[in-house]
DNA sequence: ACCCTAATGGCAGTCACTGCCAACTCGACA
DNA sequence: TGTCGAGTTGGCAGTGACTGCCATTAGGGT
């Protein structure tokens, strides 16, 4: 393993280009046309691309069009990873959660994606359940990360009911943020994830 | 449309028999070989049924085995019916889908059916991911309900957190109460349930 | 006995997805 | 500069999920 020189790689920067090649047009083809009357071939073909070749990029149709979803979930482990040991109370990962959002708004061509990606969604039935599947394996993910920072058993009650809850709010927030972005309303990704904890607070103490 | 008397129908009891049946057979398949390396053509024939006629009774493979989850969701869609009108609060609604648990505990079969599921869902990830999207579609009606119920809109945030937490704190429940069960140990489901909405309190408040 | 309809089976076809192999290309090193 | 090894790609054949269509069979009311 002669490593090759990290970032400026020929190689790499190529599969990087041709995976955000085919993610575009699978966006573009799932918005006009809706994913289960968009082929695999449709896609390679507009991406300029072998079918074969799509699925080393790809484990699924579905799967092409959540990079967005995908990049944000690496973004919050990578958030984890650097607080290991830290409090792992509802409001402080909340709060993880909360940053990894602001970081995400700060860069601007990601927080497009995002809300690409969850318009689309909310009329795809294909595509939310793949969305949903992510969605549910990332739950079990973070479970799994904060049980181990606190040494918990992989079957602690407490952290499972804290994971799903975050999880919970998360999704309820995207999909209220979109759904307000489409209606034309100027809606602040981390304000609107604020709002929503605070809900799920006021909803639960009630 | 002249109707047949509704119960005692020899087409409609022929019917949820070879239902029941293809269930039986694909939960044993599906525990036996995983849903994997188990395929509809298996399922047909150990059921004693053609291929063609297993996607006359469900829609896909996974499908098969989620019968236990479906009636759940069905039951609970008709006690949402029986108190239209009635308050939504998340207490009360807890309280509702505790009703239903314990009417769930109370026939023998259906508790049963329902622990099988999950258990077979602990280490199988394509049930795992078609149960998920079962449980969202379930989630997206009962917040739909819910909406209605209240003439709140269809995009009011508290509406879709109390839905959403719901969700949430059912899974949770249901996957604690499967994995004690699988231990050995005698877990009661409605308590399991109260004590899960218990923690998330908790979590939600300290 | 007679017909209408529901239920089934078989068949051909589409499409997602995979394993395998051959061709090509980048990048390193002599 | 020539060459070699590894990474990347395309084509092809194959499996398996799922659907539309049509012919056949089997209730159940007249």
């Amino acid at each position: 393993m002669t490593t090759t020189p990290p970032g400026t790689d020929l190689r790499e920067r190529r599969r990087l280009a041709t995976q955000a090649e085919i993610e575009q047009v699978a966006l573009d083809l799932f918005a006009r046309n809706g994913s289960e009357r968009t082929t695999v071939d449709d896609i390679a073909a507009a991406a300029g691309v072998s079918p074969r070749t799509f699925f080393r990029y790809f484990a699924t149709k579905e799967d092409a069009a959540l990079g967005a979803n995908r990049a944000f979930d690496a973004a919050l482990a990578r958030r984890l990873e650097e607080r290991v040991g830290a409090s792992t109370s509802l409001a402080d990962l909340e709060d993880c959660i909360a940053d990894v959002l602001a970081a995400l708004s700060a860069e601007a061509g990601s927080i497009e994606r995002m809300l690409r990606v969850r318009c689309l969604v909310i009329e795809d039935a294909g595509l939310r359940g793949a969305l949903l599947r992510l969605d549910a394996e990332q739950t079990v993910a973070f479970f799994a990360r904060v049980a181990a920072a606190t040494g918990a058993s992989t079957v602690d009650l407490r952290t499972r009911v804290v994971a799903e809850t975050l999880g919970a709010g998360l999704r309820a927030a995207l999909d209220d943020w979109a759904a307000r972005r489409e209606q034309g309303e100027d809606a602040d990704l981390v304000a609107t994830y604020r709002r929503t904890c605070g809900v799920l607070r006021d909803v639960t103490t009630a």
